[in-house]
DNA sequence: TTTGTTGTGTTATGCTATAACGTGTGCCAT
DNA sequence: ATGGCACACGTTATAGCATAACACAACAAA
């Protein structure tokens, strides 16, 4: 693992004090006090630390995410990942299912489809929203 | 199944007679000759088409494609769907599989999470393009 | 030193989506 | 019939997301 350059560690920063998804805006915009001015500068640090599996994007919310990835799984890195989102509270929940992934591949490999990325993502209500 | 609009059949009829997604935006185009002029009215459209499960939008594409369930699936309707989206050709192709989908409301159900809407998009290269 | 690579900054632009307001039409209860 | 309502439609303006193009600085390898 590579060392980070500042911008990137300014993104990842606020990504991880956030508890929700942030789109590249509102990163812009928290971090104009550290000097940044342009959404490039934010662009290109989500696009490294997504290379880096630092950062996730959330497809079906143009945000981003930090990797929740806890180290605790049952394969040693990302492979796919899934996303259960809130849509009242903006919780994500990042998780991995073997199963899922198995099938998902089974089904490419059948077709012979060349799988390179591959987004899961659930949204609805949180257990606590649910109740509420 | 209710009868479409003019403006609902238009932008049904692009989306049939393509061959990959297409965004708003080129759909207006494509409808300018038949009296579209704003966005709003093909978002309009578009709005109702996937209520009714007629169309689909690929959130990985911000794009929309006419839904291909042949009507030969298992399921009586469109549970949780899956898509296949080749990168280069832009070739999208439309799954079912009853293992992903239950395993992932099953993943839903033991943490509380009441599921609204799924998203399953694979990116990558179909066979043709894979083997060029 | 030269050269290539990588990160950075800035300006401008393009693409995607919705807000806000107004019009017209068909339908139904009064 | 007439008022009221729901709904599709149309238009303008604006908000939100993403990248192109160019320039410069830092640094490492040749
Ligand atoms: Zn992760
Ligand atoms: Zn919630
Ligand atoms: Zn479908
Ligand atoms: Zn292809």
């Amino acid at each position: 693992m590579t060392q980070l350059t500042k911008n990137q560690d300014l993104v990842l920063g606020a990504l991880k004090r956030s508890e929700a998804p942030l789109s590249a805006y509102v990163i812009l915009d928290k971090l104009r006090d550290h000097g940044f001015r342009a959404p490039l500068q934010v662009y290109r640090a989500l696009e490294k630390l997504i290379e880096m599996g630092l950062v996730h994007r959330l497809e079906s919310l143009n945000a981003f995410v930090a990797c929740a990835h806890s180290g605790e799984s049952c394969c040693s890195h990302h492979g796919t990942v899934a996303f259960a989102i809130c849509n009242a509270c903006g919780h994500v929940m990042e998780f991995h299912d073997h199963t899922v992934e198995h099938r998902l591949s089974d089904w490419a490999r059948g077709k012979g489809f060349k799988q390179e990325k591959t987004t899961i993502e659930i949204r609805g209500l949180c257990a606590t929203c649910a109740a509420a």
